[in-house]
DNA sequence: GTCGGTGCAAATGCTTTGCATTGAT
DNA sequence: ATCAATGCAAAGCATTTGCACCGAC
């Protein structure tokens, strides 16, 4: 996971905070770096993935890419999102499901989410409080941080789940 | 601001708060409310959990009584896994892995661990940072906090996972 | 006798892998 | 020619389920 970079921590205003490289180069690079190839299989899976532009599941990219122009394999597409994983640009939601749930990571950008019990709805957040406070519990033991992950779940006042 | 609590283990009871009702009266308690019984079999499951006093795999569970007296097949440790996560006596930790990690609940104990990337230990920690971050973020969005989830992953200096 | 409980084995469902084929340099 | 990528089908694996048998009230 890169860090070393910390520069649009800015007042980004927009939910997600934009991209300031496309995610294609930035893939395209830890594929050539690994002496791998950058396939029209693989961009249209990450297309997708973009195109998505919210909480997305294996099976969805799996269906969407199976009635397109671009045919490709389920084998593939997890292969894709694995290597995705390893890139920085996507990573793995955990959520009470067994099924794998993804997300964009955009970068380093850590795990804070609110789970609406009530709507279902994934609300990704950004709290330098909580950083902080994570930064803390790990200064304390001595330890380094290599990220977190913070699941809120909550309701709307007067909800009965 | 500080806590009147902060990072104490000592003043606490125990690390985990000890408990007011003996676990297995819980379990008793729920199944007869639905009408379900307390077999040897189901009393068995959950005191080999409480002997563990850890994070468990339910295939420790089944491993563990598979060899002894009270021979519990795989199938019903399952189940009542599942009963004991509906009773709230245990509840499941969501890491990285694939394979569903449970700990005792006691109660409405939040989760917050550190996860040693080094050496995959799993530290159980209680901040009330956290907690109150956790607090605050639903309350600037007007909604209800009903429970949260933090995974610190850490390792220790100098280490290279 | 009626219900639920249990064990076993088979079934699930998501994900991974082996293998033959294909494509790019 | 080499080396990796793809698709397909088969394999894995944790978990669930169908079913026949058993035991308590």
């Amino acid at each position: 996971m890169p860090q070393t970079q910390g520069n649009q921590k800015a007042a980004a205003p927009s939910p997600h905070p934009r991209i300031v490289e496309p995610l294609c180069a930035v893939f395209r690079r830890k594929l050539k770096s690994e002496g791998l190839k950058y396939t029209p299989e693989r961009a249209h899976v990450l297309d997708t993935i973009v195109r998505l532009d919210e909480l997305f599941e294996a099976d969805t990219i799996i269906e969407r890419v199976k009635n397109s122009d671009i045919r490709v394999s389920k084998a593939t597409v997890y292969r894709t999102i694995k290597l995705l994983q390893e890139a920085g640009i996507i990573q793995r939601v955990l959520c009470d499901e067994d099924q794998a749930r993804y997300q964009l990571a955009y970068g380093a950008s850590p795990q804070e989410l609110i789970v609406r019990l009530d709507t279902r709805e994934i609300i990704t957040i950004s709290s330098g409080e909580l950083a902080a406070a994570c930064a803390n519990i790990c200064a304390e033991r001595g330890l380094v941080m290599d990220g977190y992950r913070v699941h809120i779940f909550a309701t709307a006042p007067g909800s009965n789940v």
